[in-house]
DNA sequence: CTGTATCCGAAGTGATACTG
DNA sequence: CAGTATCACTTCGGATACAG
């Protein structure tokens, strides 16, 4: 009703899927959505940075070590626009900002948390089965 | 110990992060693998199939509807040298070919569904999120 | 200090044709 | 039926330079 891929939904919620997943209902999946905001290459590092305390920019710019200020800003703005993080001004000179994970954002990493929990723990399990895989196709 | 990131896993299970996070660990971190895994466009969909029941190439096919043969094979080999997914051929003529969830695939939906949850539950909340950003940027 | 702008190579995805 | 091979397009991410 309020959303799209009933299908999905249903799937992941125990439910039946109407036979045919009708096309186009991927790109807007909610589930899909957040994943895809979740998986890239910083995000849930600065979540988890963030979620020890609030940050400003050039202090996870130096506890990240390696991400481009380009990456920093893209992924901060991004989370921000999702709502998951608050961005606040400080008009001193120089100017400082600083960035906290917003409740929505908190809330986030509980079944976050949970996923996290399950990769480390069946982490050996996949990797032994990639090994596997990686001697059949010699 | 067995694995890397230390700093990801400590954050996301409440502990601390020793103050710089080491480059190069991001790469390697089991849980932005398996985020990286499930986030792509078809795998989500394709797992919520298969919990259903054991599926063959060809039903997926139709099943997904706009997914081409290149991605249906790729995902489902994917899935496969990770373990998630178990292939096994029947050698009638034509072939056929049956795909299901390994127990480690069916573990991997519990969080995994807990996470959807979440995604359904607060989509609304992201998308008025969004929206906001989206009229400030005018 | 906190960004933006530009360029470039790498990776994800789709379309199409071909095969045992 | 169940794939593989090839090409083209788009998006992601890094490097570098510049700016309020």
């Amino acid at each position: 009703m309020a959303t799209g891929n009933t299908g999905v939904r249903a799937g992941l919620g125990g439910h039946r899927l109407p036979q045919p997943v009708p096309a186009g209902e991927y790109e807007n999946c909610p589930v899909t959505d957040v994943l895809r905001r979740v998986s890239d290459k910083w995000t849930l590092l600065l979540l988890t940075l963030l979620d020890r305390r609030p940050h400003r920019f050039n202090e996870l710019h130096r506890a990240v070590d390696g991400i481009s200020q380009r990456m920093l800003t893209r992924s901060l703005r991004t989370l921000e626009s999702d709502g998951l993080v608050e961005r606040e001004v400080f008009p001193t000179s120089p100017p400082s900002v600083e960035y906290r994970l917003t409740p929505l954002g908190v809330s986030l990493l509980e079944p976050l948390s949970a996923l996290a929990g399950w990769a480390v723990g069946h982490h050996p399990e996949i990797a032994a089965a990639r090994r596997r895989s990686a001697r059949e196709r010699v």
